[in-house]
RNA sequence: GCCCUCGUAGCUCAGACGGACAGAGCAAGAGACUUCUAAUCUCUAGGUCGCAGGUUCGAAUCCUGCCGGGGGCGCCA
């Protein structure tokens, strides 16, 4: 905790606090509005904002908290300036500013605090469908979830990961039924040619056997019956089950692990994890008078949100065939992740469709008793992928795109670019660095938009070595390293009474803002903050890079340049890990 | 019908707890390599912030109403 260390701007932001309750005791505890500035380092337009509650113009304010501040040294601001109607410009003293970097250069966690610590946050995502390819529809939960879950878990929550897998339901009668009948499959990622997955072969698996089922009455019916001795718990169907479930999380792995994101086998909590949970819930749902028949189905009707008739919408509980659905499951997870896992935050990672659909379960969840005012709940909303028609992205024939042709395209397009700049790169490098490269570049073209909007799939300029794309931050990085490698001595002292160049100051408190721009990523759950923020972070330094030269600077102008750039250098390989990005050496 | 979401430069997008002239990248034009990686940088040009009202000293930002794109609304997740 000691490590922490506190931001210039909310250093200045107190002294202001405190200037604003000096000079006008009634306005203490106001937001004093300080923000970066291009006048000066900072400035406050607290006087603009309070004149009125203060009964006077923001001249005459800003003109007493200008007294009020020169009344006292106070430390971390040197110069203020009235300007225009009423801002504060702020300048904070050279030595201050070499002090907040030499203190993050001192801090394994780069100065940053653990605001969240003591919370409990669960965050639901990825969840690809079992005996299903992963294809381009799962991009975005697995890359936005799994950077949510970094971050938040670098703030100090303790992060729960659930990978809620489609691993059940009635299609699982029919493989399992056609599999027996054909012991000839060869479906085990083992029995396969390299390259090809087990989730690949039982797709069309799957495929025959709907085909089979379409056509064969009596198939149909052995399917049937299937389902209902997979329900009933039968050993023998049920391990094969199991093995169709472990294979299919080992193509899983295979993605998650060429991806580079954080989910393993244990965060695997499946739909069929949540069936013993059911009657539970539902007779709690009952017996409170939520849920109710209709038509011989148990609903939950909306009390905020009516269907096309006007008429509530309801969540279906229980099916009129006694069966359950996906409404069923999501509430018994809810439950499940409050009650047993004791959640604080709840975080669903899915497309933007699914809105209506947890608002209707947070809704329900709150009527139970289960979500109270303490817990929030949240659906974490994202736009579609699109094609270069604009349409959702599929291939050419209309099929979905599967995840790892997508990547294979990616590496492969990186790979050519990276050749045609760099020619003599031997070939084992080359394709490290490609993979690097166009992974990169798929994750950070995905968390660099808002989420909310849907975007164009475009490899091209993915990755692109101009513009604000993985590509450019790795190339930064790597061109920080090269002169930090060249420079040999790793870590003399600043001298913070070096004068400080325009290039290394706009640098400098850019780098003293990594922790709040963290903080606003944990605050809006938007990874495309954090892009923009390394975005500028290597766009200050390329400008430092240009403007002042470091190797071949004098003492102690050259050690206090270098700090610079290892706490950028530093700062670039954290941000770009905390979206699961590799920060390689070379490029 | 109701609800959600998006609409900013030719293109792709930032900026939105109200604040100084609305910012990047690409594309276009002009420059800069005996210099720590030119995979770069500098400059120029380019915008009725969808439209119309309202609140305010001040609105891309807040409110209301429209227009346009996308999405959702009982037994698929």
């Amino acid at each position: 905790m000691s490590n922490q260390v506190l931001p210039l701007l909310g250093q200045v932001a107190d002294t202001i606090s405190q200037a604003i309750a000096a000079a006008h005791p009634e306005l203490a505890g106001s937001d004093p509005v300080v923000r970066r500035s291009d006048h000066a380092d900072f400035q406050s337009n607290a006087a603009l904002a309070l004149a009125k509650h203060a009964r006077t113009n923001p001249l005459e304010l800003a003109e007493s908290l200008t007294a009020a501040l020169d009344r006292h040294e106070h430390d971390p601001i040197a110069h203020v300036e009235l300007s225009g109607p009423g801002f504060l410009n702020l300048t904070v003293p050279d030595h201050a500013i070499w002090g907040q970097l030499a203190a993050r250069l001192a801090s394994p966690r780069l100065g940053v605090g653990a605001p969240d610590e003591g919370l409990r946050t669960v965050i639901d995502y990825s969840a690809p469908n079992i005996a299903k390819e992963m294809h381009v529809g799962h991009l975005r939960t697995t890359i936005i979830g799994d950077n949510l879950a970094r971050v938040l878990g670098f703030l100090g929550s303790e992060v729960i990961r659930q990978n809620h897998l489609g691993d059940w339901g009635t299609q699982f009668g029919m493989l399992i039924q056609y599999l027996d009948e054909h012991p000839e499959t060869t479906w085990h990622h083992n029995e396969l040619e390299p390259g090809n997955s087990a989730v690949a072969a039982l797709d069309d698996v799957y495929k025959q056997a709907k085909a089979a089922f379409d056509a064969d009455p009596d198939f149909a019916e052995r399917s049937r019956n299937r389902v209902v001795a997979l329900q009933s718990g039968d050993p023998t169907t049920i391990a094969r089950w199991k093995e169709i479930v472990a294979e299919s999380e080992k193509a899983f792995r295979d993605i998650y692990d060429r991806l580079g994101v954080l989910l393993t086998p244990e965060d695997s909590v499946g739909e069929s994890f949540y069936n013993p949970l059911l009657t539970d819930a539902i007779t709690e749902l009952s017996d409170t008078g939520i849920a109710v028949e209709s038509d011989g189905a148990l609903v939950i009707f909306s009390e905020e949100v009516t269907g096309p008739d006007g008429t509530p919408a309801p969540l279906m509980v229980r099916k009129r065939d006694g069966g359950y659905g996906y409404d069923t499951t999501d509430l018994a997870t809810i439950r499940y992740r409050i009650r047993d896992l004791k959640a604080h935050r709840l975080l669903y990672v899915t497309d933007s469709r699914q809105a209506l659909h947890f608002q209707m379960i947070f809704e329900a969840a709150r009527r139970a008793g289960w979500l109270t005012d303490g817990i929030e709940a949240a659906h974490i909303p994202y736009g579609t992928v699109l094609g270069p028609d604009g349409r959702p992205f599929k291939t050419r024939s209309g099929d979905t795109v599967r995840l790892m042709d997508l990547l294979d395209d990616a590496v492969a397009r990186a790979r050519t670019v990276v050749s045609e700049k760099n020619p003599d790169l031997p070939d084992d490098e080359l394709n490290h660095i490609a993979e690097q490269a166009g992974i990169g570049a798929v994750k950070y073209a995905d968390l660099s938009a808002s989420r909310a909007k849907d975007y164009v799939f475009d490899i091209d300029r993915m990755v692109s070595f101009n513009g604000n794309t993985g590509v450019y931050l790795q190339y930064a990085h790597t061109r920080i390293r090269s002169i930090l490698r060249k420079a040999g001595d790793p870590d003399a002292a600043i001298d913070p009474s070096v004068e400080l160049q325009p290039a290394e100051r706009a640098l400098a408190l850019e780098l003293d803002a990594y922790g709040s721009a963290l903080v606003e990523v944990g605050a809006t759950l938007e990874p495309h903050k954090l892009c923009g923020y390394l975005y500028n972070l290597a766009r200050d330094f390329t400008t430092f890079y240009e403007a002042c030269h470091v190797l071949g600077a004098e003492e102690p102008l050259r050690t206090n340049r270098l700090a610079l750039c290892r706490l950028t250098a530093r700062t670039l390989q954290h941000g770009l890990g905390l979206l699961g990005i590799s920060a390689p050496e070379r490029m």
